[in-house]
DNA sequence: GACTATACGGACCGCCGGTCCGTTTCGTAA
DNA sequence: TTACGAAACGGACCGGCGGTCCGTATAGTC
């Protein structure tokens, strides 16, 4: 192999970290009160094995995060019908948002603590990225443009903040058509809105405040899903 | 009045600081790098007053954002045509979402901060509460009621999702059909996910990373926005 | 001008993320 | 089996931050 050792304390102690990381997140209120030092310890490891493997805090919830989330990922990239690429477009989305969903709510600590995570917005991650994309592309092979459902709405909206006007800002002339044809970049806005539906720490308010059960969450979000999609509503 | 002093020198360092807070975070590319020695370092103002008067960092950070977008706020509450009370629903929601988002652009990193703020989600702060609020109730007086729109799209979403089965949660039947047919849940859960698409950090992100001008990211909220409340399509 | 309630400010504390470096251990090859 | 070097280890250590405390200064009152 030559390609030098590979140790095997260094795999089991990687291991180690993540599992505790993760039992730690699962248990604990809020993910700032899980402290490096605490991880570190649940795993029998010293600090700085932790963060040389890991780099820093976020990379650790990022490493524990794609772990969980793989079986997933792999049944969105190449599993069968509702989620997998075989799926037709109009049963995929609401599919892929409602397993998302389902993942935040049975993970809602470590998603909270992803988001939540310092450095950098969740944007910035690599598993936003790549949900972005799928949701992206799967909104695009849509059969029905979904442009065409707002031509005269958003004219009207659009026109009417304009005339809000609040402080002057570099923003006088309220003429956001542009762009509203551009089918592209529509799917791009809507994959964001409708993630952002999935928020983790939506989720969480909605579960732990509101109390809201699970399954009432995510008929809730189907049922929006489903209204964001329309058009052959009038079928 | 007789109900005590109020102490003059009081009200300008609150104001100082204020103002200072305000600054500090409009400059600083992220609210991370505002410490609270730095605001009461700006506001000429020693740190312990800085605490007593606003319990702490996120209660500061809160009465800021509370001051700025009171005039907003007000324009709500009794304000003329799109964004007031008198305004017809169907009208008046995308004002709402367009005002809150030009909010956000323009004090981008104040609602930044506001966000992470740290000691509890965004989501329990007033001033969510009062827009979630305020947005519940105009959806909830929009002529055609929403809900009839996702019938089939709900239920298969969620028989698909259960077959993802990741881990063995409590959530085994799909049976999500529970809820639709409430209006007011509807309504509220909406408000949420509508919400969430003017999220500071996404607006940031789009903003920042990328290159998205306000314009487009109004324009594409206002046409998003039209298609969530679609149905008059077919009129 | 004296008196008191109130506000002030900065030294101080505990904690946390992150670093550093002397020590240990794994894997290899003689 | 032993010797050796690379890699990993671990915990003392550091700078900074949010938050507290208390002796001091001052605005308002009589």
């Amino acid at each position: 192999m030559a390609e030098r050792k590979a140790r095997a304390d260094a795999l089991r102690n990687r291991e180690a970290v993540l599992t505790a990381a993760d039992e730690l997140f699962a248990r604990s209120a809020s993910p700032r009160s899980v402290s490096m030092d605490d991880i570190a310890a649940a795993a029998g490891v010293g600090k700085g094995t932790l963060f040389r493997r890991f780099g820093d805090r976020t990379g650790l919830i990022r490493e524990v995060f794609e772990a969980r989330i793989e079986p997933l990922r792999h049944a969105v990239e190449e599993g069968p019908a509702p989620l997998g690429p075989s799926a037709a477009p109009r049963d995929r989305v609401p599919a892929l948002l409602d397993a998302l969903l389902r993942f935040k709510l049975d993970h809602r600590h470590l998603s909270l603590a992803l988001e939540e995570s310092g450095s950098g917005s969740p944007y910035e991650g690599a598993s936003y990225a790549w949900w972005h994309n799928v949701l992206r592309e799967t909104l695009q092979r849509l059969p029905h443009p979904p442009e065409a459902a707002g031509r005269a709405g958003a004219a009207e909206a659009d026109e009417e903040s304009g005339s809000v006007e609040k402080d002057a800002d570099g923003c006088t002339t309220p003429d956001p058509r542009a762009g509203v044809l551009d089918r592209a970049a529509d799917c791009d806005f809507t994959a964001h809105a409708l993630l952002a539906a999935t928020r983790a720490d939506l989720v969480e308010y909605l579960v732990d405040q509101e109390g809201m059960t699970p399954h009432r969450i995510r008929a809730q979000l189907a049922t929006y899903v489903s209204r964001v999609l329309s058009e052959d509503q009038a079928t």
